[in-house]
DNA sequence: CAGATGACAAGAT
DNA sequence: AATCTTGCCATCT
């Protein structure tokens, strides 16, 4: 830990990760919302990578977008370890490897956020904003 | 201090 | 349908 910062994109990443229930799991990008960082899915998986895998933080709950374990190519096995680990929650992986997010994604309430490109679940916050902007361009 | 890099996602081609 | 491009930022050399 080298940084003096008071509170990081990564921690506020850190707090959100730590709130998604057993059972459940939530996408980068959804993470991301939830820690006010919208449209940056990709500091989620930074964030993450550098989470230690005996972290008291359920990493293994963060999925990406196509429902699938993504993995480090630094840490060989994770991956595996990731799907054990939800696997042991419950959670069920079809014959593609991939979870059912209609099933399984973490909806908290009192909130709008949605899966991304799920079928019979609306948009995301940044989906709609993305979309708004382009009618706005055209 | 500048550049490289790292668990994503969505639009474009 | 599959691949490429871009946006985004904290860390480490």
């Amino acid at each position: 830990m080298s940084s003096s910062a008071a509170l990081t994109r990564y921690q506020k990443i850190y707090q959100v990760v730590q709130q998604i229930p057993a059972g459940k799991v939530a996408t980068y990008g959804q993470v991301a919302e939830l820690a006010g960082l919208l449209g940056q899915a990709r500091q989620v998986g930074y964030a993450l990578y550098r989470l230690a895998p005996n972290s008291e933080i359920p990493w293994h709950r963060v999925i990406n977008a196509k429902g699938q374990v993504s993995q480090s190519p630094c840490r060989k096995g994770t991956d595996a370890l990731q799907r054990e680990l939800l696997e042991g929650e419950g959670i069920g992986f079809n014959r593609a490897e991939q979870i059912d997010l209609k099933t399984y994604l973490w909806q908290p309430a009192s909130s709008t956020l949605k899966a991304p490109g799920v079928k019979g679940i609306p948009e995301t916050i940044s989906q709609q904003i993305k979309r708004q902007d382009r009618e706005n361009n055209q």
